[in-house]
DNA sequence: TAAATAATACCCCGAAAGAGTGATTTTTTT
DNA sequence: AAAAAAATCACTCTTTCGGGGTATTATTTA
């Protein structure tokens, strides 16, 4: 049987890293390539012709409502799946107007993410928007895409103040009276966890979610 | 006549700069240092001895009113003179109980500023917290520290959204269908305008002035 | 019309950031 | 006591940032 060939739309290199990793160990499933915005995603669909589109709906350049709508247009085959971390359930209804057959949670757990995706790959569900619901309703809480839900230790949210002041890793490192080293250490699995690329994409992140200022 | 040997005491290399590039053209004014945080302010103090020190209030590692206290017990013959763009008069009540002698605000015009300070140096004017009122009234809207308060173009607030998104240079360029140089102009511009000195402190910025999310 | 501002672009250069790997020590949890 | 997690540090390598310039072309304002 052929696997399932995958196309991952998401501007986050980590995020796309994280599916990476759940659906490497799963056989009916191959990665065919990765796009970080929704051109590149066009672009890349043209190529490839994937069967599955994993779809973020937060993007720079074009997202992914966008995106969808476009290559729905031009190739109405190609499954879209979005895939995203709000809770808010507009979204959904958004992209189920565009075209997308469905609609998954970054935050529900790796294996019953798998499952949804499997089943939704093998027409056995169609993704309904109350099963969208019923997912929702069993994963309130937010849970980040990889293994688990690794929070932010004590020392790392005390960097991360200093971070988002602006500091550069060695006045950091001063700061916290430890090697620079071992400030980018830190930030590095800071930004591993929170699946985020940059020192600006934590700030960003810390403002938002309300731990600075 | 020799003349006053100043020592600039501010987190933002930008900010410092500007407060050179005001006091240099007058012969009575020396900058004979800067420091970047309120350790840095005690260690060159030692060093330096400065007439005058110009002292922003709010920095990393140690902030302005606790240096100028310790600095005050150690040296009490040297003044202090607090500098801030806040328009909020309980810093300044707080920096006169610490022992400063003057309190400037950034947003004043910069020949009116060098005229109080020479004053102030001069003992001519016992800087009471009766002339900050009349400073604060006289100039309630917030002006940069520089020749006039500069805002930034709409092209700039556009560049802003996406630097406060965590995009690099590169990604930034290819979005706005523009060089990565004319990228670099803009953000340095921006950075200039505002005293700032790198992307991550523009995304603090921009998100305490509510112009993202 | 002349002057100022905005937007574009290029060069050089040193410093900083971030990815990859690996390692040790301390603390906490099981 | 053993295992897991947290905190520390090092070394290399490549890319990105940010400061220093300078310059051209529109557009806007005086």
């Amino acid at each position: 049987m052929q696997p399932f060939r995958i196309l991952i739309v998401d501007d986050h290199a980590h995020a796309r890293e994280g599916i990476r990793e759940i659906l490497e160990e799963f056989e009916d499933f191959l990665i065919i390539g990765e796009a970080k915005n929704g051109k590149e995603a066009i672009q890349l669909t043209e190529q490839l012709l994937p069967d599955i589109i994993l779809m973020d709906i937060q993007m720079p350049e074009m997202d992914g409502l966008e995106a969808t709508k476009r290559i729905k247009l031009q190739f109405p085959a190609v499954k879209i799946v979005m895939i995203t971390v709000s809770d808010d359930i507009t979204d959904l209804f958004d992209a189920l107007k565009k075209g997308a057959q469905g609609y998954l949670l970054k935050n529900i757990q790796s294996d019953q993410w798998v499952e949804h995706l499997r089943a939704f790959a093998l027409d056995e569900v169609p993704m309904s928007k109350e099963i969208a619901f019923q997912i929702l309703k069993e994963f309130p809480q937010k849970k980040a895409l990889s293994k688990e839900n690794i929070p932010l230790s004590t020392r790392e949210l005390e960097l991360l103040q200093l971070v988002a002041k602006g500091l550069s890793n060695k006045e950091i490192s001063k700061a916290l009276f430890i090697s620079e080293n071992t400030v980018k250490s830190h930030l590095k699995n800071i930004l591993s966890k929170l699946h985020l690329d940059n020192r600006v994409q934590l700030t960003s992140y810390a403002f938002q979610q309300g731990l600075v200022d």
